[in-house]
Formats: C-alpha cells, sequence, structure tokens
DNA sequence: CTCTCTGTACCAACTGGTCAGTACAGATGA
DNA sequence: TCATCTGTACTGACCAGTTGGTACAGAGAG
C-alpha cells in the first residue's frame, strides 16, 4: 500500500499506515490522558481515521490498547534500555548510571508530565484486564532481567563486590526509579528526579570493592 | 440526628451515619477498582443508599473523592507515618527502618493487592483535576518533610553523618517505597518488596557514622 | 394534648450525554 | 466484478447528575 496525496493535497493512506496513523494519534493521547480517559473517537479525530475503518485494522480498543503498549515497550527496550547495556566489555556500574542519567533526561524533555508510560499503564489497567497485567509484569521483569545480569558479570569481573545481591538489587533499582519518576510526576519538579538520580548513583556505589 | 432500628432490623440511618456509610463502601470500592473505575452505582448499591441521598449528603462525585482522599491520608499520617516518628528521643535511623517495616506489613497484609491508595490516586487523578494533584502533592511533601526532619535531628546528634542531604534522602526513601509497592502489586510477589526493604536499609546503614 | 408547620433525610424514576461497538453502503483497485 | 478498504449513521449500555415527591421528627400555637 502506498501513500498518495489529492488534487487538494490531503493525504490518503494505504492500509498499513492508516494503522501506524492510529497507533501514532493513540500512543500520544493515551501517553497524556490515560488509556480509560482518551476517547476512541478523540484517537479517530486526530488521526483522521473513520471509524469502520478504524474496526477493520483493530478488533476492539482493547487490542489497540494491546498495540499501544508493545510499542511502549519495544520502544523503551530498544531506545532506552538496551542501548545503554550494549558493549559487553563495558564498565558495569558506569552503564547503570547511564542509564539512570538517560531516563532522568526523559523526564527533563517532558517537563516532568506524564509520568512514566508502563508504570501509567501498570497502574491503570493491571487490575482490570489480566492481559495488560502480564504483559507489564513481563517487561518490568525484562528489565529487571537486564540489570541482574549485567551486575552479575560485573560481580564475576571483581568490578561489583560480593555482598551485592544482583536480583535484590535490580528490584530496588527498577523500583525506585518508577517510583521517582511518579513523585516527579507529583511534584511536577525535576529537582526530585535529580536527587533521586543522585541518591540511587550513592547507593550503587555502596557495591565498590573497597580500594 | 439518632440511628433507630425498625421492627424489622433493618437499620435507619440517621443523617451522619448514611455519609459514614457511603465513605466505607466508596473507600473499599475505590481501593479495589480505582476511582474512574468506580461507579457511583456501585457505592449506592454497597451503601444502600438511594441516588437523590446520596446527592443530598455530597455535591457530586469529585467531592466524594475529596471526602475519600483526606480520609486516606489521615489515616496514613496518623496510623502509619506518626506513629513510627512519635518519640523525639528514639534513634531516627531505627525508626526509619520501623516505618519501612510497616509499610512491608501493610502490603502482605493486603496481600500485594491494591498498592498504594496515595501512589494509585496520585497516578490516576493527578493530570485530570488539579485539585486532586495538588492535596496529593501536599501530603507526599508532609511525609518528605516528617523524614526530612527526623535526618535532620539525627544528623545534628551526630547518628547520621554528614554527608546526608535529608531532603534528597527524603524524596529517595519516599519515591523507593512507592516505586516497591507498584511493583509489588504488578508482580504480586511480596519477596520484591522484602527485597526492596532490605536494599532500603541497606542505603541507609551508608549514613551511619563509620565506627 | 393535638394539629399544623417546617426542615431534614430519604427514595425512585428520569434525563442528557458519552462511548464502544455495529451495520451498511460507497469507493477503489486488481 | 470481486475483494479490500473507508466513511456515516446508528445502537445500546452505562453513568453522573436532576427532579419531584414522601416520611417523619420536632417546634409552636391553640
Amino acid at each position: 500500500m502506498t501513500i498518495k496525496t489529492t488534487e487538494s493535497g490531503v493525504k490518503v493512506r494505504g492500509g498499513r499506515s492508516t494503522r501506524e496513523a492510529i497507533l501514532e494519534a493513540a500512543s500520544r493521547l493515551i501517553h497524556v490522558h490515560g488509556y480509560n480517559q482518551t476517547a476512541l473517537d478523540d484517537v479517530l479525530r486526530e488521526s483522521g481515521v473513520g471509524k469502520g475503518n478504524f474496526y477493520y485494522h483493530f478488533k476492539s480498543k482493547e487490542e489497540l490498547g494491546y498495540a499501544i503498549l508493545d510499542q511502549i515497550i519495544a520502544s523503551f527496550l530498544e531506545r532506552t534500555l538496551e542501548p545503554c547495556f550494549a558493549d559487553p566489555e563495558g564498565r558495569a556500574l558506569a552503564q547503570i548510571r547511564c542509564f539512570f542519567d538517560r531516563v532522568l533526561e526523559t523526564q527533563r524533555e517532558r517537563n516532568c508530565v506524564g509520568g512514566c508510560p508502563l508504570g501509567n499503564m501498570a497502574l491503570e489497567l493491571s487490575d482490570v484486564h489480566e492481559g495488560f497485567r502480564a504483559r507489564l509484569a513481563s517487561v518490568f521483569s525484562a528489565w529487571r532481567e537486564r540489570l541482574t545480569l549485567v551486575l552479575r558479570r560485573a560481580q564475576r569481573g571483581g568490578e561489583v563486590s560480593g555482598e551485592c545481591r544482583p536480583e535484590a538489587v535490580a528490584d530496588f533499582l527498577v523500583a525506585s526509579l518508577e517510583g521517582a519518576i511518579l513523585l516527579t510526576k507529583l511534584t511536577k519538579d525535576i529537582v526530585v528526579m535529580e536527587q533521586c538520580v543522585a541518591e540511587m548513583k550513592r547507593y550503587l556505589s555502596l557495591f565498590e570493592p573497597r580500594t
């Protein structure tokens, strides 16, 4: 399917890009207003897609929700989490600190608005649909897994002391980041986020072997 | 107004207890399903109060929300936060650790369900109504204030080392607890909470003066 | 003491609006 | 000319809030 332009300059979307237009509008709206507060009609108005058209491409609003969630998850893994830990030779603690900074940076870019897309959906939907909860739990679990692996590797290499229990530390780091983002959203003050990241780095330094 | 009982054993509520019945049912439902997901009709069915009656006692659903929130805040301050820090002579770090344990205990009691009532409302409503956001921000701020004070006191007494920046540490502790509760709700696994609390204690030990 | 009057507490039925989802006809292209 | 798309108009459920009225306790007047 190709994208064409009529004489009036209005874009006529082919099949695949209609789906993309919906996803783009929906992910923007859902990020700002939340899933439940985002009416399907708003998504359609924003994306310029008709209702019948929407239901041709999606089975339901719930399916749209899953698609958005998958998109958020993929984007988080590819654009935020994995790049920091790409180098298997890099120093683990430095990579983790770099990851903190990256998360801090996203909050700054967003002016503390919107919070964490994953955390938001987690709180909003985990009670409602088991499917959402499971999917969200899996990404948090991938996140913790990544941190656990890098910590374990560092421990083997002697970069991190033996008293570090990688699973527990990973859980704690994920929780703290999510909490920091929540508190930042609430106070609308980036200083909170900065302080939390600074304290997380201080906490990490606990595991540096004594020189 | 008094509470009376008819010959059939059905309670006829006077003014004040109707309000209480509504608040009780609403706070239970809202804690489980969230504010937006709780229909007014559900609250009314649960509490056995008619709709007109509800609107006699409350201006709107939003006002009910405020009342619930005030109740949650008061309960948190009186029953969870303040008792831990009541003794001005107590050792600060021990009080903070005790507070962690108390929060952990509430999660255990609730079987990891429901998360933190304050955090839930924060995430759900802070974008929607500025009034909710402000009220929530104020309680988190009281919470951080309490921790800041106790840390500062400890610092003066030499119980906590000078490198501790009380405000930053307080922010971090609050954020971490909230994040831990969120992650616990999502994974439905109390071990996550236990590990996070353990790591928070380890972090705290950073500030104990070296012997 | 009794009869009206008044304000509080309460109820059932309804309204108006929103929203997810459906029906279907028209367009478009192989 | 058949399958793939797309827009419009509709449906039914849900839900916050309204309305018009009842029940009844207590106060005051006769």
